[in-house]
DNA sequence: ACTCTATTCAAACGATCGTTTGAATGAAAG
DNA sequence: CTTTCATTCAAACGATCGTTTGAATAGAGT
């Protein structure tokens, strides 16, 4: 059976009972080393239930990853669409800000980047699927934001340095850190914020500190 | 049983081939989805002679990894040293090619980036005790070095950057390694001069392009 | 009241996992 | 030759995996 309709009864939270539990195990263990009796028994619920609403190990993974990554891409692209409407002209810091501040909305849930930053370290198998099915068009339009505030960078090398950025981005997102940096939400914001000069600084290449040889 | 000693016979080769067979599927699945019977099978040995030769699954991991780190961090070491003892003043530029420019070393194997790349993928569980005992002494010499020629960037920030320096490359050795379907050593060797690019100008902030409000 | 349908449940399916065992193998040492 | 010991081998251990089954439960519609 494919997923039910939503429950006639009120308690139709055993879904969401689920998915909450599967997106801790999730973040800790990877999705190869999650079982979905560790699921069922953290949700308190029958290992059954896993497969009736969502078919497979898989279709839970997909589902997990979408009802968190969804309000992330929407606030990601409305604050974009809002700089591009407002008239006053574009930069890379703004552009870069509607794609990273989401991350510490207030609205959003604080296991998204940990959730996201766990994604990206999965094996292909798992992770691309789902990278294009929730980030292609949202990183296609980044991108095109930045090609037209950067028009002396040419296409491949944007897409290079978008790359190293997001690279830089997944770093932070994982909650542990094996140099060794504290992980309150303080300290996040603040990291956050030097990830936006970072990759302000490699998108832009001021080429003054080039010395080739 | 501990690791035997070296073999008696001449063919002590089963270590090596359960080695590189371990590691090409650890590269593809991962470690929670690669089993050691797989491994035994793509290297044509017995199951058993995993457990003889590395004692248990996170034996071999560790085995996997120490093999090719090993030389990688020592190349990256005498180039560092090598530029410290020249006389002449180390740049950003110089260290962070003695840093990168060993991943397409000739002597270096192909395997390394996707090694590396996946390695930092794994949950804390795995990664972590690895990359505490592989990474660690040289990512400090690393900062070191960059502290001395970056004076006006405290170390807190320093951290930081140096932190989204890996992530970066990160980004580009699970995504452009010499293992990759479409990426041939050239585009490999140009992802790391873009890598190299994109890190100086984040290590360095020129504070060019800022335009905080 | 009865029917229908969505959901939950205990139990089991076959497959695969990491690990262990004990015997077979074979080259080196006496 | 005999002994010794590192190594290889087939086979099995118990545990856990994703998935399936069929009955039990219960609220909604007629």
């Amino acid at each position: 059976m494919s997923t039910p309709a939503i429950s006639k009864t009120g308690t139709a939270d055993t879904r969401e009972k689920i998915l909450d539990a599967a997106e801790l195990l999730l973040i800790e263990h990877g999705f190869a080393a999650t079982s979905l009796r560790a699921i069922a028994a953290k949700a308190e619920v029958n290992l059954a239930a896993t497969h009736y609403h969502f078919g497979s190990k898989n279709g839970l993974l997909a589902a997990v990853f979408h009802r968190r990554i969804q309000p992330l891409n929407e606030l990601r692209l409305e604050a974009l669409e809002k700089l591009e409407k407002s008239g006053s002209p574009l930069t890379v810091r703004s552009i870069l800000e509607s794609f990273f501040l989401p991350f510490q909305n207030p609205d959003v849930i604080s296991t998204i980047p940990a959730l996201v930053g766990r994604l990206h370290g999965e094996p292909e198998s798992i992770s691309k699927p789902i990278l294009e099915e929730e980030f292609l068009e949202v990183a296609g339009r980044f991108q095109e934001a930045l090609m037209k505030v950067l028009p002396h960078v040419d296409r491949t090398d944007l897409h290079w340095r978008f790359h190293f950025m997001i690279g830089s981005m997944i770093q932070i997102l994982r909650i542990q850190s094996p140099m060794g940096i504290d992980s309150t939400p303080e300290s996040f914001s603040r990291g956050i914020e030097r990830l936006v000069d970072f990759c302000i600084a490699g998108l832009e290449q001021a080429d003054l500190g080039k010395q080739h040889d």
